[in-house]
DNA sequence: CGAAAGCAAATTGTTGACAATCTCGCGGAT
DNA sequence: ATCCGCGAGATTGTCAACAATTTGCTTTCG
């Protein structure tokens, strides 16, 4: 019995096949499965494993596969399925310049309209964050985290925006070969507990400041972190013309189900 | 014989009625229709109506329905088909937010990156902008001024923005009942000139400062283009309890062809 | 031994028929 | 006269079978 990136989900007895239901299923299961790091760039994702993993029907896993290209989280091509993108350096760079703009104007117009319980809700959530972190549940800050996030932009009331952050935030996991923000070396609490503060003093400027920085010091360290990895990569068999040719390659497709096996 | 909402779109003998070809060309078929004001906000999309102007299969076209959803453009609702959505005010108020933080953002940068070769495109592009109003062809003239503020995005190199703005600038004309910026009530092409000698000079500041402006005056002219509207209809029915009601009602769904028939 | 051709399995794309649901006009009752 | 139920028609949702394409492996030839 092979192993599943997806998680066991089991189905509820009068759990329907299809529907609007099942295709957010699919959905969920597939933006689950790329934050948890069980899916990575340039995954196939086969409508019959999809089928088995969800319970789903055949056309609530095309109507899915179709949503989530338009999340710009998969790529589809003719014939041959969907894969899960595979941005390079200057698209993930292009990712978090949108991020940078979008909640910069988040910041500086919540800073003028947030109200008490506004700001509990966002010191709730860094604080769980912060919790998480010290007892080492790398997992649980990674999804608080991007609670933080998305609560700003959505507390900044522009539901357009808060859907493109959104999208913009469910690649990032794609950006770099691993996890960054779970380890020692990158810890956003400091940051957005000052944010936080900003806020309450109604000073946009510099909550949108420190927010932007912090999200370039992420960059930064995803960055390198995805050149060390491809210069490991490269050490051993340096024959690739380029990194890009993966997306043509066979067996390298092969590499699925969590743990990647490299040849 | 009915009159079609879509263009004639005589088929060269050998389109195919399916795949990633046709989806495209119902996409554009009713993206087009709503810039050209056939399709208003509230309007059913049907499939058979679909199929016998675009000559696309069913499957196509379910698939152009879903990332038409995902564009933000139409409303999928189970059982009940597609219609073209109705922003409130509010909603028409954060489209035009969002629009002014992505084009914002896209100016500081291009000021500093722009070279010889893109402001003579942006040129290009207004100077028949200015041509177009004064021979009075305001379908052109919308025309370009879209194609204007997509190429100032495109030129700044952000792709995941470039996108969300053109989804957003799909939506434009459903937020006011009427074609505004072909009438004698707004021009454009003075800010948009002016926008670019900002670009030459390298300060994006200003240039940003402009194009908002622009888009601020611009939102302020539809919203009071919205209200008149609203008042004239209110007038001689004013029973209605919402605006929004007109989402569940049923006859009124049925005014559709281009020509609004109001009972 | 390597490379090209070919074959079989797996996967995706498409179609048509059928089922479920909604719409809207019609008729009867209050 | 108005409201409620009802049923025919219209529309969308689902499924299973079939067609087309790709993929990976095997075979064969140089």
């Amino acid at each position: 019995m092979k192993p599943s990136v997806f998680p066991a989900l089991d189905l509820p007895n009068g759990t329907r096949r299809s529907g609007r239901e099942a295709e957010g299923r699919v959905i969920n299961s597939v933006v689950d499965a790329v934050n948890a790091f069980r899916l990575k760039a340039g995954d196939r994702l086969i409508e019959r494993e999809l089928s088995e993993a969800t319970g789903a029907g055949r056309m609530a896993i095309r109507n899915a596969l179709v949503r989530l290209a338009g999340m710009g989280l998969v790529e589809l091509s003719q014939n041959r399925g969907a894969l899960i993108i595979q941005p390079d350096a200057d698209e993930a760079g292009q990712m978090f310049e949108a991020r940078r703009a979008v909640e910069e104007m988040a910041l500086r117009k919540l800073a003028a309209t947030i109200d008490e319980a506004g700001l509990g809700e966002l010191r709730d959530i860094v604080e769980a964050e912060d919790r998480a972190y010290e007892k080492g549940r790398v997992e649980d800050a990674y999804r608080l985290s991007r609670s933080f996030h998305l609560a700003m932009s959505r507390l900044a009331g522009n539901a357009p925006l808060t859907r493109f952050l959104e999208d913009l935030m469910n690649c990032q996991p794609l950006l770099s070969p691993e996890r960054v923000g779970g380890t020692s070396k990158f810890h956003g609490t400091p940051t957005h507990f000052a944010t936080i503060e900003a806020l309450e003093r109604g000073d946009g400027e510099r909550a949108a400041r420190l927010n932007s920085g912090l999200l370039c010091e992420l960059e930064t360290t995803m960055m390198q972190e995805s050149a060390r990895k491809a210069e490991e990569v490269a050490r051993p068999a340096g024959k690739e013309k380029s990194s890009r040719n993966r997306r043509t390659g066979s067996s390298a497709q092969k590499a699925r189900r969590g743990l990647q096996s490299p040849d």
